[in-house]
DNA sequence: AATATATTTGCAACAATGATGCATAAATTT
DNA sequence: AAATTTATGCATCATTGTTGCAAATATATT
C-alpha cells in the first residue's frame, strides 16, 4: 500500500510528504467517510491542525477526495473512486449515514437517479444522502 | 401575516414571543433557505446571537422549519410546508443550490425518488441537494 | 386585573472550527 | 550536493456554536 500512496500523490503532482502520505493512507485504510476530527485524532498522524485543513483541502482540489452533505455542522470526506481530475468530480453514489453507529458509508454501486427539474433548472451536479440503519447495526 | 405567525406559534404550544414572532415572519417573507447569518443580519430582528440559535433549534424540532444538507460548513433552514409534526418531518422535496446567486431553493414539487440500496441497509429517510443554475441565473 | 409560575432571553464565558502570514523545515529540481 | 520550490508549524485571529445563570417576559391562576 506504501507504493499505491506514493503512486497517487505522484499521479496528482503533490510532493510526497509525511501528513500527505499518513492521511491518504489512513482514507485507503477507513473505506467510509472520515471527519477533520477523526483524522486529527488519528495516533499515527499526529500533526498540526493547520496542515491537516490543508492536506484535505488539496486533496478535495485534486479530486482524491471528495466531500459529502451533511444536515449537522460537520464536514466529511471520502475517497473518490471513480475517476475524478482535479477540479472535476465524478463521484455520483449516494451516501448512507446510520443513525446507530453515525458511520457514513459511501454505495459505490449505488448511482443517484436522474429527475426532472423545473422549467429553466439546469443541473449541473446531484447529491443524495440516505439515513437509516446500515447492515451491521440492524 | 401577524395572525398567521401566531397560530403556527400556538399550534405548536410555543409561547409568543418577540425573537419567535419575528424569525418565523422572516422565514414566511423569505420563501427560500436561510442560514443563521441571514437571520441574525437581518434589520428587523437584532436579537443576541444565541436566541437565534435557540430559536432555530425549537423550529427544527417542532417541525416548523427543516434543515438542508449542504457540503460546505453552512446550516441552512427553511419553512416545512407539508404536514411536519415535533419530531417527525415529512419533507421529502429536492433542493436546488444555485451556482451563479447562491441561493438555495426548496422544489417543492419535486419529489426525492426513492432507491434500491444493498442488502441490510434499511432506509429511514433520503436528502436530495442538486446544484446548477436557477431560472434568474441563466 | 394582579399575582404566581413557567418559560425565554441576554450576558458572560467557553469550546470548537477554520483561516492567514511568515519563518523554518523538508522535498524536489538542477 | 546545492539551489529552488513547496510544505509545515507556530502564533494569531475570526467565526460559529454551546452552556450556566440571573433578569425579563409570557402564560396560567386566582
Amino acid at each position: 500500500m506504501a507504493n499505491e500512496v506514493n503512486d497517487i500523490l505522484k499521479q496528482n503532482r503533490l510532493s510526497v510528504t509525511d501528513s500527505r502520505t499518513k492521511i491518504l493512507s489512513f482514507f485507503l485504510q477507513h473505506s467510509g467517510a472520515l471527519s477533520h476530527a477523526d483524522i486529527e485524532k488519528n495516533a499515527q498522524a499526529s500533526f498540526d491542525r493547520v496542515t491537516v485543513y490543508r492536506t484535505l483541502q488539496t486533496f478535495v482540489e485534486k479530486g482524491i477526495i471528495h466531500l459529502i452533505p451533511t444536515t449537522d455542522n460537520s464536514i466529511k470526506y471520502a475517497l473518490c473512486k471513480n475517476d475524478c481530475a482535479p477540479g472535476h468530480h465524478h463521484d455520483n453514489h449516494v451516501h448512507f449515514i446510520c443513525d446507530d453507529c453515525c458511520k457514513t458509508i459511501c454505495l459505490d454501486e449505488v448511482d443517484i437517479p436522474e429527475i426532472k427539474l423545473p422549467k429553466g433548472f439546469k443541473p449541473q451536479h446531484s447529491e443524495m444522502v440516505v439515513t437509516g440503519t446500515c447492515g451491521q447495526c440492524k
